[in-house]
RNA sequence: GGCGAGUUGGCAGAGUGGUAAUGCACCGGACUCGAAAUCCGGCGAACCGGUUUAUAGCCGGCGCGCAGGUUCAAAUCCUGUACUCGCCUCCA
């Protein structure tokens, strides 16, 4: 949620940022009128409500000494209706104003490349140099059923598409990757967390989800209750200190979790319609930080430095990125992904998004601390993964592939494997 | 799933229709070399609005889990609902 007293004050710099985002410039000018309405109204009813105070107070002055207050009883009859009528108008104008406010992203930092589409992200930096095959690569999915480590068909039958079975050493390796990562991740001072997988709609609403996600048939509701199957631990894990006040010590905090994330993919049909990259649920180990809003920027370094040593342990190649204004999450002011390299695509695939909210989500989700002054302030929430477990799987199947059909288990992953060096078929199934 | 109790300021805890006691804590002052004790005064949360250069001050609103209702007036009455605790039932 933005300020609105900020945008109140500076209405064109809020249509210019926003502009960025491909929000009209309208819609500011509405939300505008909206809240002068709003603060019209509120006048009004107040001034109103005063004078009943007032002279309920003296009706009861009257009463106590058995005097007639007829005069003044009737008179607040009528007062009290149109003060009712007034807070009638005005819960309506306050909802409109709020559906508004609702809808707005996040601003974009002054460092994101501005477009209307994902064209125009701007890379940072290219690490580890994509292998040279003296074979044609296999795509994962072909490694991972020919080895029968993976098995669409099942799961098509089982769930419908875009699930998977893991098998064998392909469940092993799953595991050992989150293994690995909530290791590395907990070694250099996150907090390790395992959070509910559902979650209710002031959590959905708290971390940005909710309006879009319900108006666009992104997530996965539980029928008759307030649940929705979380798309990303991000939601319980900032929602941990939905409507609290952080003590200034603990600050920054820092979260990590492995968790599921459950997605529709609506709007992504044909996209990814084979393998391990596009799925209904996956696994992701997932950093959070709250910090001290000083602090934010340099912990988006921090956890973006964090995901990138994950990829370098692994020794898969990657490059990081700056998504375009119009790319990031309904939240971010800054976003950076971090892609790998995908042989048997010849391109970079996301495997990790980190991104600064600033005070965005702490808004919506009343997240405070109190600092030296004594001052209620925001914090500011920062989230990113740490990594796509899934994908991770997917790019080791690629990058390690043999060109007898079996995959080198990377050597930070092999005692999470009980030693194993190599996948071979897997015949049991 | 059933029954019962509870939800009031940082904490504790009164208040069953007339507009939130009291204690601890906290802040200011007195006393003191200083502190403790004592005394005096203040403060009670966030939040919203008006005034204002001001996130200062002042004024007002709201505020007793939340949402409605009754009333001139609701922490108090009514309805619904959430959560917590206890007992029963069920269960990995």
């Amino acid at each position: 949620m933005l300020d609105m007293k900020l945008i109140r004050s500076n209405p064109d710099w809020y249509k210019g940022k926003l502009a960025e985002r491909n929000v009209p410039g309208e819609v500011i000018d509405n939300l505008l009128r909206k809240d002068s309405e709003r603060r019209d109204l509120i006048v009004k009813s107040e001034s109103l409500k005063a004078e009943r105070n007032e002279v309920s107070e003296k009706i009861s002055q009257l009463k106590r000494n058995k005097g007639n207050a007829d005069d003044q009883i009737q008179r607040m009859r009528e007062v009290g209706k149109e003060i009712k009528e007034l807070d009638e108008k005005l819960e309506g104008i306050k909802a409109e104003q709020h559906d508004i406010e609702a809808h707005l992203p996040n601003v974009p930092a002054d460092e994101v490349p501005v477009s209307l589409t994902e064209e125009g992200a701007k890379e940072l930096r290219r690490i580890g140099e994509p292998r040279k095959f003296d074979f044609t690569p296999k795509p994962h999915w072909e490694i991972g059923e020919n080895l029968d480590i993976l098995d669409f068909k099942r799961s098509a039958k089982v769930s419908g598409s875009r699930f998977v079975y893991y098998l064998g050493a392909g469940a092993q390796l799953e595991r050992a990757v989150y293994n690995f990562y909530l290791d590395q991740n907990t070694e250099v001072g996150y907090t390790e967390v395992l959070p509910p997988y559902m979650v209710n709609s002031d959590s959905m609403f708290g971390t940005g989800q909710f309006p879009k996600f319900l108006e666009n048939k992104a997530g996965f509701e539980i029928k008759d209750s307030d649940l929705t199957m979380i798309p990303t631990a991000e939601v319980p894990l900032v929602n941990f200190y939905r409507d609290e006040v952080i003590p200034e010590a603990k600050l920054p905090v820092k979260f990590t979790a492995l968790t599921p994330a459950f997605r529709s993919e609506a709007g992504s049909a044909g996209k990814d319609t084979r393998g391990l990259i596009r799925l209904h649920q996956f696994n992701k180990v997932e950093m959070v930080q709250f910090t001290k809003p000083d602090e934010s920027w340099d912990a988006l370094e921090e956890i973006i430095h964090q995901a990138e040593t994950l990829l370098q342990k692994l020794g898969i190649p990657y490059h990081v990125i700056t998504l375009t204004s119009s790319d990031m999450s309904f939240t971010a002011a800054e976003t950076h992904d971090l892609e790998v390299w995908m042989p048997a695509q010849n391109r970079y695939r996301e495997i990790s998004s980190c991104s600064n909210t600033l005070d965005f989500q702490a808004r919506r989700a009343h997240i405070q601390y109190r600092d030296e002054n004594g001052k209620l302030q925001y914090v500011h929430t920062l989230n990113g993964s740490g990594l796509a477990v899934g994908r991770t799987v997917a790019a080791i199947l690629e990058n390690y592939q043999n060109e007898d059909g079996t995959v080198n288990v990377p050597e930070v992953l092999q005692p999470y494997m009980h030693g194993m060096k190599k996948i071979v078929k897997n015949e049991k199934f």
